[in-house]
DNA sequence: AGCACGCCGACT
DNA sequence: GTCGGCGTGCTC
C-alpha cells in the first residue's frame, strides 16, 4: 500500500474524536494547509469540518476512507497555534472537537459559507492615466466616463461602485488597464480612511503608573489589577494596549456580557483609533465575521469582545485584559462550558504576553494564585480624583414594620437625599410584582407546573410568571383550590417597590432597571443615558443596575434584601453576596458629594457581613479563603460536575449511578464522589435533574479520569434516557 | 445531534 | 394488509 495522504478533520458532531479522510480529487499536499474549512461527507449528510493535520495513517485501521468534497477556504482560518489551543480546551472541558471549532466559528462560516471579503479592490489612476483627457476619447466613451469618475476620487472606487455608473466596468477597466492608466489595489473596507487615533496622552496617577510600569509586555506574566471602582483600571488597560499595539502587536481586550456599553466602545476607539473591532452579539452575522477577519488577520490592533472573543485568532497577539474577572459570565453555561477567563490566561502563556485580570472584587482563585504568588498582584488603591469608598452601614430590620420591604429608616434617608437634591440607588435583587401568591383562606401557593418554584407576579394586572422555564399563566381571582377569592401577593419584586415608592416620592422621576424594563436592544442604554441626564432622581433595579455603571450624583445606595446570599446552598454564596454588595454601593459617590450604603439584613450580627462592612472586600475575602483551605473546597481543590436530567424522574439517577460506580473504579481513591444528589431545584421545565460532583486535591488527578469514564459515559444506555453534561470548574451548582 | 433501520399497535 | 411509534446503532 502506497504512502497515502490523509486529512485530520474536526467534524461538529457530539463526539469526542476527529475524522478520516482522503483528500478531495485533484487537491495535493499544497493546498491542504491546517486550519482550513473542509467540506465532507459525514454519515448520509455532509458538514462543514476544520482540518487538524495531515496524517500517512488512519486513526482507525481496516476501514476505507471517504473522500473529502472540497476545501473551502484559500488560506487557513486558525494557525496551528490556534488549532493546538482549541483541541487542547475541547480536552479540557471534555467537549467535542468538533463543537468546539464551531463555536470558534462565525456562524456562517460554521454552516459552509464563503468568508465574505475582508478586503475589496479598489481601482485608481495611475500618473499616465491622470494626465489623460477624457475629451480625447470620443470613441471610447465608457473609458472616458471611468476616467472621469476615478479622477474626482483619489483614494480609489470599488468595482461595485463603478458598475452603479456603468453597467459592466471590468471590460473597460482591462481596457484602460493595458494603457497603464488605472492600477487595482487591495484594502480593507474599513480602513479605508484611518484617522490618527488621538495623541493627547493622559495623566495617570502614581497607583496606575506603577501598575503600568510593573507589566512587562515582553513575555507571559499573569497580573491581578485589583482596584475599588472608579481607580481608573480602563485607563491602565488603554495605556498598556496603546503600547502594545505601538509595539506592532495585538492587544484582546475581553468585558462581561453587560459591559460592552457604546460608552466603553467609543472610549476605547477615541483612543486607540480605528483599528479596533469589536466582538459582541449585538452584531448582525456579516458584520461580526468581518469583524472576526480583521482580528484573525491582524488588521485590527484592538479586539473588544464578550466571552467569545478569546476564540478569536490573533496573529500578533501582546496582551490579553479580562475586566471584571470576577463575572461569572464568562464562563459558557450550556455547550462548551469554557472558562474565557482561565483560557486567557492559557492564551497568554501560550503567546509569551501577559494578562491583566481586573477586579474591584476578585474571585477567590484569581485572590488565591495572587497570594501564591503566581499571579503579580498589583494594586490601585485611590479612587481617581480622591473619591472615597462609600462608608457602609447594615439596617437591623428584625421585627421592623416594612413597607414594600423598605424600613422606615432606609425611606426617610432617601427622603433626605431627594431633598438635598441628590439622587438615590435601590437595588433588589427581583423583578416582578411579588414572589408569592397565597390564598388567605386554605393557603394555597401560586406554583409552576413543570417546576419546584413558585411563580412570580408580575404587572399587578395578575400573570403569573415562572422565572425559571418561562411558563405563564394569567392569575385567577379565585382560589383554584377553594374558590375563596382572597389571594395575596407577600414579598416584593422590583415593580412593587417601583409602585409604592412612586406612592411615596410623587415628585421624583423613577426609573427601574431589570430585564423587564431593558429586554429591547438599546433600552438599557437609553434609561442609563437618562440617569446621566439627570432626568431620574430614584433609581431601582437589579443587578443589571450594579454592573459596570458609575451614578456621580447618586449619594445613597439602598441594598433591600441580602440575607438570601448569607445562607445559600452553595458554598459560593457568601463570595456572591460580597462581590455584590461592593459592586453595588461602588455605583455611588465622587470627591466632592460622598455616598453612603446602607443595607438592611436580619442577621446584622453575621461574622461574615461585619467583616465585609468593617474591613471590607479584602478582609472578608482573606476569611473565605481561610474557610475554603479547611473545607478543602476551591480554590483548595477541583471540581467536575457532571448533569443529567430528563422527563421520567428515577432516569438521572440511574444514570448518574452507573457513572460513580465505574468513575469510583477508575479513579483509584484520588478522587472523591459527592453524589449522585437531586439538584437544588430537582424538577424544572418538566425535567428532574440530578448531579454528581468530583473533587481532587489536584486538576491532573481528575485530568486523568475523565477521558476515559466520559467515553464509558457516553456508551451506556442509560445515558440515552438523559440529557447528561460534564461542567469542568462548575461555578454553580443549578 | 441527526438519521435510518427495525420490530410491534390501530387504521383505511 | 400498511402507517408509524420510538429503541438502537452509526457517523471517518
Amino acid at each position: 500500500m502506497p504512502d497515502q495522504l490523509i486529512l485530520r478533520v474536526a467534524v461538529p458532531a457530539p463526539l469526542y474524536h476527529c475524522f478520516d479522510y482522503l483528500p478531495p480529487k485533484g487537491v495535493g499536499e499544497t493546498d491542504l494547509l491546517p486550519g482550513v474549512r473542509v467540506s465532507v461527507p459525514f454519515g448520509r449528510g455532509d458538514r462543514c469540518g476544520v482540518l487538524l493535520e495531515l496524517l500517512h495513517a488512519p486513526r482507525i485501521e481496516g476501514r476505507t476512507l471517504k473522500r473529502a468534497h472540497s476545501i473551502l477556504d484559500d488560506q487557513p482560518l486558525f494557525r496551528p497555534a490556534d488549532l493546538e489551543l482549541l483541541v487542547w480546551a475541547g480536552r479540557y472541558y471534555q467537549h467535542p472537537v468538533g463543537e468546539v471549532f464551531a463555536n470558534a466559528l462565525p456562524v456562517r462560516l460554521r454552516k459552509g459559507q464563503p468568508p465574505v471579503p475582508v478586503l475589496n479592490t479598489f481601482w485608481k489612476l495611475t500618473p499616465l492615466g491622470s494626465r489623460q483627457e477624457p475629451v480625447t476619447l470620443k470613441r471610447a466613451p465608457k473609458q472616458a466616463q471611468l476616467l472621469r469618475l476615478l479622477a474626482e476620487a483619489p483614494d480609489g472606487l470599488t468595482q461595485n461602485q463603478l458598475s452603479s455608473h456603468i453597467g459592466n466596468c471590468l471590460p473597460v477597466l482591462q481596457a484602460l488597464m493595458r494603457k497603464e492608466w488605472v492600477v487595482a489595489f487591495e484594502q480593507s473596507a474599513s480602513l479605508t480612511a484611518p484617522s490618527a487615533a488621538t495623541s493627547a496622552t493622559y495623566r495617570l496617577n502614581t497607583d496606575q503608573r506603577q501598575a503600568v510600569d510593573a507589566v512587562d509586555l515582553e513575555c507571559f506574566g499573569a497580573y491581578l489589577l485589583d482596584g475599588v471602582t472608579g481607580s481608573g483600571k480602563t485607563e491602565v488597560y488603554l495605556t498598556l494596549a496603546r503600547r502594545v499595539v505601538n509595539a506592532g502587536k495585538q492587544a484582546l481586550i475581553l468585558v462581561p456580557e453587560i459591559g460592552l456599553t457604546p460608552q466603553l466602545i467609543r472610549r476605547f476607539e477615541r483612543r486607540l483609533g480605528q483599528g479596533v473591532a469589536v466582538l459582541h452579539s449585538g452584531l448582525g452575522e456579516r458584520e461580526r465575521e468581518r469583524a472576526w477577519h480583521m482580528a484573525r488577520l491582524g488588521h485590527a490592533s484592538v479586539v473588544l469582545g464578550t466571552r467569545s472573543a478569546l476564540l478569536t485568532p490573533l496573529p500578533r497577539l501582546g496582551l490579553v485584559v479580562v475586566d471584571e474577572e470576577h463575572d461569572l459570565s464568562y464562563k459558557q453555561q450550556d455547550g462548551f462550558r469554557y472558562s474565557a477567563r482561565d483560557l486567557a490566561v492559557i492564551l497568554s502563556q501560550r503567546s509569551d504576553c501577559p494578562v491583566i485580570l481586573g477586579s474591584a472584587t476578585p474571585s477567590l482563585e484569581t485572590l488565591q494564585n495572587a497570594r501564591s504568588g503566581r499571579y503579580h498582584h498589583l494594586q490601585l488603591t485611590n479612587r481617581a480624583g480622591d473619591a472615597k469608598q462609600s462608608p457602609m452601614n447594615l439596617l437591623d430590620i428584625r421585627s421592623v414594620r416594612l413597607e414594600a420591604g423598605m424600613s422606615p429608616v432606609l425611606i426617610e434617608k432617601v427622603r433626605e437625599t431627594l431633598n438635598e437634591g441628590n439622587q438615590a440607588l435601590l437595588f433588589i435583587n427581583r423583578r416582578g410584582y411579588a414572589p408569592i401568591v397565597t390564598c388567605h383562606d386554605c393557603g394555597w401557593v401560586a406554583e409552576c407546573r413543570r417546576c419546584d418554584a413558585r411563580m412570580t407576579l408580575h404587572s399587578a394586572s395578575g400573570i403569573l410568571w415562572c422565572h425559571h422555564c418561562g411558563s405563564q399563566r394569567r392569575l385567577d381571582p379565585n382560589c383554584p383550590e377553594c374558590g375563596a377569592d382572597d389571594l395575596r401577593s407577600l414579598g416584593q419584586g422590583t415593580e412593587r417597590v417601583e409602585e409604592v415608592l412612586a406612592q411615596l416620592f410623587p415628585e421624583a422621576g423613577i426609573v427601574r432597571i431589570d430585564r423587564d424594563t431593558t429586554r429591547r436592544k438599546g433600552s438599557l442604554d437609553k434609561l442609563l443615558e437618562g440617569i446621566r441626564k439627570g432626568k431620574y432622581s430614584l433609581l431601582l433595579g437589579t443587578q443589571m443596575l450594579a454592573k459596570g455603571h458609575h451614578f456621580p450624583d447618586v449619594t445613597l445606595v439602598g441594598i433591600l434584601d441580602v440575607d438570601q446570599g448569607l445562607f445559600g446552598a452553595d458554598y459560593r454564596a457568601a463570595e456572591r453576596m460580597a462581590q455584590q454588595i461592593i459592586q453595588v454601593s461602588g455605583r455611588a459617590g465622587r470627591a466632592e458629594k460622598p455616598g453612603r450604603v446602607l443595607i438592611q439584613t436580619r442577621h446584622p450580627d453575621h461574622p461574615m457581613m461585619q467583616l465585609l462592612i468593617k474591613h471590607g472586600y479584602k478582609a472578608f475575602a482573606e476569611e473565605a479563603l481561610a474557610e475554603r483551605q479547611a473545607a478543602a473546597f476551591p480554590p483548595f481543590s477541583y471540581q467536575v460536575l457532571l448533569r443529567a436530567e430528563a422527563p421520567l424522574e428515577s432516569a438521572p439517577r440511574a444514570f448518574l449511578d452507573e457513572a460513580y460506580e465505574q468513575g469510583v473504579a477508575l479513579a483509584s481513591g484520588r478522587v472523591e464522589f459527592w453524589g449522585p444528589v437531586p439538584a437544588p431545584m430537582e424538577r424544572r421545565a418538566g425535567r428532574y435533574r440530578a448531579h454528581l460532583l468530583l473533587q481532587a486535591n489536584q486538576r491532573s488527578e481528575l485530568q486523568r479520569l475523565l477521558p476515559q469514564w466520559v467515553g464509558f459515559l457516553a456508551g451506556l444506555k442509560s445515558a440515552r434516557r438523559v440529557r447528561w453534561s460534564i461542567d469542568v470548574d462548575p461555578q454553580e451548582m443549578f
